[in-house]
DNA sequence: TCGAGAAAGTTTCAAATGTAACTAGTTTGC
DNA sequence: GCAAACTAGTTACATTTGAAACTTTCTCGA
């Protein structure tokens, strides 16, 4: 150990929060396009309609939990989709500040439509992996999120 | 077969836009919070940082293309570090629309003290797996990456 | 060698986003 | 049973972002 320690180099073509943020806003945008085009809806929009399909009832606070969305943009995009007859809002009856959320039938026929795109999307985006490959990448940013959000108990 | 062919329902939580998206805007609002704090940079000045520190004497356009940032984004983190005295334009003398980009003596001391920093970050969100799952990870990422933009040769 | 078209980088302006303040309703503790 | 503290959701405002227009410089073809 004669030389002076050098630090590692940082090769950022290397570096994971590099990589992941690269691919995940690539991803974003080329399905933000799609939703936009199809059907006129946001990112967000169509992630609280994802999620309301999938478990109705929920509230907004429920729904920014759940979607790692703030409460705001919860907010914005369930207006907007109030506005366009695709979601309803019911009060909770033991709670008046709560609106328990819904698709309507409008909602639900696009929703149906929605699913098997995105699905679509799914699988041409891992085209190259195979069925075991996708399970250990999903395990693998699994590991990685639970170091950076400990208690996601969705 | 003779119940009504249904559509595979989607599970938000196992979509895998969904989670890279969550687990790269979480990993990102981390960092950024980071290098705001502690040394004044966007995310944005940060990878062009990063960049030159790595490739001194390229261009903004060879920046855009490498960081996946839109010009006007990379012009903008450039203006800031220039004005900060971190980063140095040098105009190309075969072509006067361009300037040649390097870190100054400040910005390289900069960079030094942000690369260990970096490099500790990633270890600390792979903390959960050895270094054939790191690089598992990483060639997974590629193999989408290279779906979705098939043309990335950096 | 001149003019049309293209490229690098900046500026401008509108839309999206986040923070903080706000309203309305609910719970707690005394 | 009521005031203080708290929560759900919205609104307002400031900042960030992106798209398009613009300026300057360069390239190419006649």
């Amino acid at each position: 150990m004669t030389e002076t320690t050098k630090t590692k180099p940082l090769r950022l073509a290397d570096f994971l929060p590099y990589r992941l943020s690269v691919l995940s806003n690539t991803v974003s945008k080329r399905i933000a396009e799609r939703y936009e085009a199809e059907f006129g809806l946001s990112i967000g929009q169509w992630r609280v309609m994802a999620i309301i399909g999938e478990c109705p009832g929920l509230t907004a606070t429920e729904i920014s939990d759940r979607a790692a969305m703030d409460k705001v943009a919860v907010s914005r995009a369930v207006t907007g989709l109030v506005e366009r007859d695709l979601l309803a809002r019911k009060a909770t009856q033991s709670d008046g500040r709560r609106s328990q959320l819904s698709l309507t039938p409008g909602g639900e026929a696009m929703y149906q439509r929605i699913v098997p795109l995105a699905l679509s999307y799914e699988a041409e985006l891992t085209a190259a992996l195979n069925g075991a490959d996708v399970d250990q990448l999903k395990a693998l940013l699994d590991s990685c999120a639970a170091v950076v959000s400990p208690r996601r108990l969705v």
